[in-house]
DNA sequence: TGACAATTCAAACAGCTGTTTGATACAGCT
DNA sequence: AGCTGTATCAAACAGCTGTTTGAATTGTCA
């Protein structure tokens, strides 16, 4: 009638739960999945869920944790470290756009991630701090070389958000982008072609505003 | 007991539901705002909604049409119509952020659309054909006349999803964006920097990319 | 084999959801 | 006055939600 100890429970149950939870919350989002459809998914009572986890919230922690694990949201390779930082803007970019547009199987992290995105759970600070934060700092760092002297931090922030602010923009590919393009097919030739467009289109508007400010001072 | 003739019913009760759910689905969204929030707010019975409206949809629809006629998500005006593209893709973005950032009473239209944004209802087509198309074309045209000889469909769809997305970006300050940047304040002066900034990193990405493919051919 | 703990199970819980019902009150009209 | 259609109301509906219960089952070890 105790909790069970974190490693020594069900061989099987537990972990189905987690695997088939983290499918469910990241095709529904949290709060359009019950309990009841992640346990007959699962193959599961219904009573399952909360001997194992507890309750709710600690199944959909565990299943993000365990899709972050899986995944990782491949940053650029530590073996372009040294390259030039237009190449690593580009790199960073890629990771971003493939991973939205592998959706097929893989990027179960990145839709749990796109589902958080749209309605935030009470699970936003532990993911922003885990998922989010190394990202950033990562494309600050290659934005503050890239502008050179021009860097402070309002700069860094404006030109850092306008990025982001382009790459997130197709996660939500459902609602408006395909009413307004609905013949766009997110596939791999969009996406190099999306890469390109994007790096490109970001590196002059960093050249230009590190120009604006150069002349500036 | 039949349905009551569109505009022959009850005076008060009828518009202070659309008012009130207006109001309360901007707050809180379709889905987590229940009929008996929008009743006893409405100080009406539980009933009224699907007396007066059918189901809680219909009052959805008429909420919408009310916030978008009261507001009409100012497009730039007339008078600029034959000011130079660049001022009016200013304008274009200007309206766009400030828009986001007067939320304290006005933009009742502009949360519910953010709402529908995160998590999207039936109301999507409704919404994307009204309310956004107009402001798509708009932008398009605007684009257009930017990228002078070196327009084409794939380039003008490209760019104009960069500029949507640096402005829609900031329609989702809650979830990400307070966990990295928590000091950042929505207020008039940052609008305005915001809208500095905006214009001229996508007018430098798109004067280098019109290049870019003026140099190709 | 017996005992004990871990796990599964059907059933029920309390609470919420949007919606319907049938009675009641209240106008305006003949 | 009586009639008629409109509007409001408390109550109940069927269905869903996450969670709890207590009994039944299973596996493990002495």
């Amino acid at each position: 009638m105790t909790a069970p100890q974190e490693s020594r429970s069900s061989p099987d149950t537990r972990e189905r739960l987690i695997r088939i939870a983290a499918e469910l919350f990241a095709e529904c989002g949290y709060h359009a999945t019950s309990v009841r459809d992640i346990c007959k998914a699962a193959e599961a009572n219904v009573a399952a869920i909360n001997y194992h986890f507890g309750d709710k919230l600690s199944l959909y922690r565990e299943a993000f944790d365990f899709a972050y694990g899986c995944e990782t949201f491949e940053l650029p390779s530590a073996e372009a470290h040294d390259s030039p930082p237009e190449a690593r803007l580009r790199q960073y970019i890629a990771s971003h756009i493939d991973f939205i547009v592998l959706h097929g199987d893989d990027s179960l992290l990145g839709r749990l991630l796109a589902q958080e995105f749209r309605s935030p759970t009470a699970l936003i600070p532990h993911i922003a701090e885990e998922a989010i934060r190394p990202r950033a700092m990562l494309l600050r760092g290659i934005i503050t070389e890239l502008l050179g002297e021009a860097a402070g931090e309002d700069l860094v922030r404006n030109i850092h958000l306008s990025i982001i602010g382009q790459c997130v923009f197709y996660h939500q590919k459902e609602p408006f982008l395909h009413q307004i393009y609905p013949k766009l097919k997110f596939d791999c030739k969009f996406a190099a072609a999306l890469i390109d467009h994007i790096t490109e289109f970001s590196l002059a508007g960093i050249v230009a505003l590190r120009q604006a400010k150069a002349h500036a001072t």
